[in-house]
DNA sequence: TCAAAGATGTGTCCACCGTCACACATTGTT
DNA sequence: AACAATGTGTGACGGTGGACACATCTTTGA
């Protein structure tokens, strides 16, 4: 029932908050350990908490009203989520669940809600993940109105690559979602996502390494993505 | 080169700053007359100003990288846009166009957005604002992510209802958008939309009204948009 | 180490929706 | 009133991706 200050000031969100903040927050904050494919918060909950994600890797699903799964977004450590409803008061917008093995920081929405506008520092921050994410669902809506699958594809493994250092025209996708998750993202099938995988790999465009996808041809990946790049 | 005073107390978000900041903003702002069909700002322009809209209609519109138009949103008197830019300094991710003669104010990006986290009020307006909009986003997606066109538009139709006093289960539409935009909306194509209109009319769910729409019968469009209401 | 669960690969089938083409209706402009 | 511009209605057709079924291949966990 108890969260230590010196986790608390590694979180980025709080940075910068008054020591005898920190120590209200360590007082009623929770740490929580998650297993694999744990629920940390369900859709439509009640939002109490304001939560931190400080090792692991989560994801956000949201589910269509005949159950069908669609969008989700993905969490890495540092990254604060839940952070709608604590705003706004209303349920949760979707289910967050650990993809491994997890620890997320709790902090009570009645002691964190009234900072998250009154600190400045903390209301840029707030702001400008709240902006980003909306971007991201701008993009995210651009690609879902690609015509076909295998521009989505290259549209949403564009929007993942990680610049790799060594070589200009080649990156990495760490973490690959699988076919099936790539799938639900982009509104496809699992079967149509696999055969443009098989089609990608044979013309050298993606190569799979392990848990990571490399993009050996961006220039190609990005034209597909535009729509350029006829006869394929 | 002006605005006054008493147009800027007029806005939602303003409200409450000291006399002096109004005096100083309104100094600096300026206001803009549009006509029908008229751009504010385009996609991927540099965010300048933060922009509110006076009297009027405006749409946001955005496009794939082959030109489609998908999604938008739309703006009422009172509402503030191009705050994603003005928070994180990159381009505006759509465009926006005026559906009718408009009246917009704009003020400069310097002098508003250091009050924008420094003020606990108006980081309370905006977070909560930019929350709604992320909402809004996800509820689309979910949208986006259903089987069939029918239930699409229904969807669609039941997120812009209006409830109306008088009658329970019947509400309406205002300015309801073309089959086009709408189509647009849901990633579908025009005539599907007219067909399903037809359907829908059909069965007395819903009558068109001059520009708006009357939906006689919300419980059955619910269902549908929820795929319950099988054989249709 | 070996099963069980999960992820990926591939063929077949066909409903469905996008596209095109054009008629008709409505609105606004001179 | 005449016309253009815009929005709506409807048929025909063909491609495409979703659904299903099943065969590997890979990872996980006991």
């Amino acid at each position: 029932m108890t969260v230590s200050v010196d986790i608390l000031q590694q979180l980025p969100l709080l940075k910068g908050l008054p020591k005898l903040t920190l120590d209200e927050l360590s007082r009623q904050g929770e740490i929580r350990a998650l297993n694999k494919r744990e629920v940390v918060f369900n859709k439509g909950s009640a939002p109490s908490h304001l939560m931190f994600l400080y090792e692991g890797r989560l994801q956000g699903i949201d589910f269509t009203v005949d159950g069908k799964e669609v969008g989700c977004f993905f969490a890495e450590p540092g990254d604060f989520f839940g952070e709608l409803g604590v705003m706004d008061g209303k349920a949760h917008p979707e289910t967050v669940i650990a993809l491994v093995k997890s620890t997320v920081v709790a902090l009570p929405r009645s002691s964190i809600r009234p900072l998250l506008t009154a600190m400045p520092a903390m209301a840029e921050s707030l702001t400008l993940k709240l902006a980003d994410k909306l971007r991201q669902a701008s993009t995210q809506r651009r690609i879902l109105g690609l015509a076909n699958p295998l521009q989505k594809v290259c549209a949403q493994l564009w929007t993942m690559q990680v610049q790799i250092p060594s070589r200009a025209d080649s990156a990495i996708i760490p973490m690959m979602p699988t076919h099936q998750e790539l799938a639900i993202m982009i509104n496809a099938s699992r079967e149509t996502v696999t055969r443009v995988f098989q089609l990608l790999q044979s013309k050298a465009v993606v190569q799979r390494d392990g848990n990571d996808l490399l993009l050996l041809n961006l220039q190609m990946l990005k034209e597909i993505s535009e729509g350029t790049k006829e006869g394929l």
